[in-house]
RNA sequence: GCGCUCUUAGCUCAGCAGGAUAGAGCAACAGCCUUCUAAGCUGUGGGUCGGGCGUUCGAAUCGCCCAGAGCGCGCCA
């Protein structure tokens, strides 16, 4: 038997719509609109009579009359226009629960073709602290590399650092004003590298020379200029320490270390490919790549600068044949801000041109913008960007507010050891909160990061989910203790059979988040879920249930919600805490 | 100038392979802790889905036009 609910009763839809020779395209369900009238709805009939040119209600009626004879189906009807509503009966629901509970993978499917897929989902800089800006590809990228996992396919995170741009040259150039040569570069930390780049930008936007010499630096460190690769060599060691400190703490993993220095080789080849291929032209003083004669106009590809340097586009073009040649990618997902769609349709054509990519599905998913309440992109009070240390504390600060002191802590040896507990759980709320708040928004529409909203966690939040959690396991614990054991499920009210019917989408919810590239629909199914549970966990109590069975029945609902919450919120990088501790 | 995206409740957003009464959260208001953690629950008010025209039995959803906002447009990444 099918794990799913809805894939049953599709199943079951079809073999009706077989029987009755219609399209079983349109032998769909989903969860009905109208809950007071139906559990699913099929909107087929419908569909179905416009290609058929038919009577819609009479299709509609035909298949009712098919279905009546499943005894799985509880009520069926035809509505309105030939909407069929249907309700399952509560056996067929508490046998797919249970199988649900059973399951390893709670009743979730794998892609029936595993690929592997590359994702490209960091961008972080050299001697550039990550901001707000980093933090949207960083949680987004996070959430599916663990849902392609979890699905099935293989794929590896590469962090794709921006080691070799400009602002390579830039602070080489600013270290060697200030100190006249390199020498003593070996031996700065990140606080300092960090302090040449901003010093080095800003120069650099007033002086138009500055530019052009940092631009030279760059150009001559990418072809190979010794004493500028040893320092570099430095700077990007330091700034890769530090970042991986910042991707830490928000629990975003990249398998690989890779950066655009690393494509250097692939980029010489690129460009030779493009030569030897006719297909790139020198223009300016500069090799770039036509894209003009594409239904949509579009600026070239820029593979070599007047002044001999390699733009990032090239860097990006080499790194897909990498990615391709050396890793077999089978796809190749970028997680990016969605300002750089143009630059990404251009390197995908261009590799097209190049026939780097002809078994190789290379997709954008570009982000919204981070803003503050303005509708801009977020900033401090004293204009530079938020960087994401600040925020963190900022959140962990609030969450500490709500959080009991250490010395009213029972049950530890010692007082430290109560705080460092206590901090654990900062933590992980404190991450839940921010990452929540970043992942229950559409990928493509950016948000309005409300700085007074970390002031509370409540509503649509991540602790929310966490708090959810929190109460079962507290449940689970004391029906531990009193011996209460999870049984099979007996649907005895309103609350219990709701909370029944949304576990069943597990499921679905996840297959389609995969297929979407789409981890709010995880957050919103994950949120309705705590929700349901919140009002069952009113109305229905475990511990003074009238009888044993209903009292097992109940601790299975709840214990099979906190498996599936805590999956959901695997899935999307977030941490579950055992308890929730409140002053 | 060209291109892309967007406009839904006071605010922030879902919904958009057309379908039955457009949903959440926050904010507002009214209730619920001697019973499983009140970071919770229940209820109320609040919307000409930017405007217009069209396709359709049926449009927030599809097409066209207009208005407004944002973003991007060869040597920054």
């Amino acid at each position: 038997m099918d794990l799913s609910l809805e894939q049953t009763i599709n199943n079951k839809l079809a073999h009706c719509f077989e029987q009755l020779g219609l399209d079983t395209r349109f032998a769909v369900v989903k969860p009905s609109d109208r809950p007071d009238l139906s559990d699913f709805q099929c909107n087929g009939a419908l569909a179905l009579a416009k290609q058929e040119h038919k009577n819609p209600r009479e299709i509609a009626s035909q298949i009712a009359a098919v279905l009546e004879q499943d005894a799985d189906f509880s009520k069926i009807s035809v509505d309105g226009p030939g909407f069929i509503n249907l309700s399952v009966s509560d056996s067929l629901i508490s046998s797919v629960l249970c199988a649900m509970a059973q399951d390893n993978r709670l009743g979730c499917s794998r892609v029936a073709n595993p690929h592997k897929i590359i994702l490209d989902s960091g961008g972080p800089n050299v001697a550039k602290a990550l901001h707000v800006g980093h933090l949207r590809s960083a949680v987004i990228g996070e959430a599916i590399r663990r849902i392609e996992k979890f699905v099935g396919n293989d794929i590896i995170s590469d962090v794709h650092f921006g080691d070799y741009g400009t602002p390579m040259g830039m602070i080489l150039g600013e270290i060697i004003r200030q100190d006249g040569d390199l020498s003593r570069t070996s031996t700065y930390n990140i606080e300092q590298i960090s302090d040449f780049y901003k010093r080095a930008n800003a120069r650099c936007k007033e002086n138009e020379a500055e530019k052009e010499e940092a631009s030279r630096i760059t150009a001559e460190l990418q072809n190979g200029n010794p004493e500028y690769y040893k320092a570099w060599q430095h700077l990007r060691q330091v700034s890769v320490d530090a970042v991986k400190k910042n991707y830490d703490v928000l629990g975003a993993h990249f398998d690989l270390w890779l950066g655009e220095s690393d494509a250097h080789q692939a980029s010489q080849e690129v460009i030779k490919m493009a030569q030897e291929q006719g297909i790139s032209e020198v223009d300016d003083g500069a090799t770039i790549i036509r894209l003009e004669e594409s239904n949509k106009p579009k600026p070239p590809v820029i593979l070599v600068k007047s002044n001999g340097g390699i733009g990032y586009q090239v860097t990006d073009i080499a790194t897909i044949k990498m990615r391709v040649d050396d890793l077999k990618a089978d796809e190749i997902i970028y997680v990016v801000d969605k300002r750089q769609s143009l630059h990404f349709e251009q390197v995908f054509e261009a590799a097209a041109k190049l026939g780097l990519v002809k078994h190789t599905k290379l997709q954008h998913i570009g982000f919204g913008t981070v803003n503050g309440s303005d509708g801009k992109p977020f900033k401090t009070r004293d204009g530079g960007v938020m960087n994401l240390e600040d925020l963190i504390t900022l959140s962990k600060d609030k969450v500490r507010e709500s959080m009991p002191e250490a010395k009213d802590l029972e049950g530890f040896a010692s007082e430290a050891e109560a705080q460092k507990y206590i901090d654990t759980l900062v933590e992980d709320i404190a991450i839940a909160a921010i990452k929540f708040q970043d992942l229950k928004n559409n990928i493509a529409s950016g948000y309005v990061f409300e700085l007074d909203d970390f002031a509370k966690f409540e509503g649509k939040t991540g602790p929310y989910i966490q708090y959810a959690i929190a109460r079962i396991n507290s449940i689970m614990r004391k029906a531990q203790a009193a011996g209460i054991q999870a049984g099979d499920i007996i649907i005895t009210n309103r609350e219990e059979r709701d909370l029944a019917l949304k576990l069943a989408q597990l499921n679905n919810v996840v297959m389609r988040t995969h297929e979407e590239k789409e981890p709010s629909i995880i957050s919103d199914y994950a949120y309705t879920l705590a929700q349901t549970f919140s009002t069952f966990y009113n109305a229905s109590s475990i511990m003074n249930a009238a009888t044993p069975a209903e009292a097992s029945s109940r601790l299975r609902l709840a214990s099979l919600t906190r498996d599936v919450l805590k999956l959901l919120l695997d899935l999307l990088g977030i941490k579950a805490p055992e308890v929730m501790l409140k002053k």
